[in-house]
DNA sequence: CCCGTGACGACAT
DNA sequence: TATGTCGCCACGG
């Protein structure tokens, strides 16, 4: 491991993601007191899938809610896990996004 | 060391 | 509401 503090910060917070919940980028960056910082938590994501133990990265949504990674997940990938955990997706974006966000700086709190 | 790039977000027009 | 621009910070070349 190098100084991946803050990545793992993130891969933490996205683990802690319930089940059938997303969160947003800009969510956890505001947790972690990266602020404005969102992008640093979509470069985390980047090595999400090389990092122990997995991390769930397909939770992770932007503001909107759209499925911005789902390119690095190969096709339909993201959209198929989002689904088999029961949270509706539609035109690579998730529906009531607003009502399944899970905000760690709120819910966690 | 400088430049370009990027799984974002907020604001301005 | 939609589109465009700037800011954010880390990493690769």
């Amino acid at each position: 491991m190098k100084s991946d503090n803050f990545f793992e910060r993130v891969y933490e917070v996205v683990r802690l993601v319930p089940k059938g919940r997303v969160t947003s980028y800009g969510a956890i960056a505001n947790f972690l007191g990266a602020g404005g910082s969102a992008r640093m938590v979509g470069y985390a994501m980047y090595d999400a899938g090389k990092v122990h133990p997995p991390v769930p990265a397909h939770r992770v949504l932007n503001r909107n809610g759209d499925l911005t990674g789902k390119h690095y997940f190969g096709g339909n990938l993201m959209q198929q896990m989002l689904e088999s955990e029961g949270v509706k997706v539609e035109n690579d974006r998730v529906t009531d996004f607003k009502t399944l966000l899970w905000d760690p700086a709120k819910e966690l709190l």
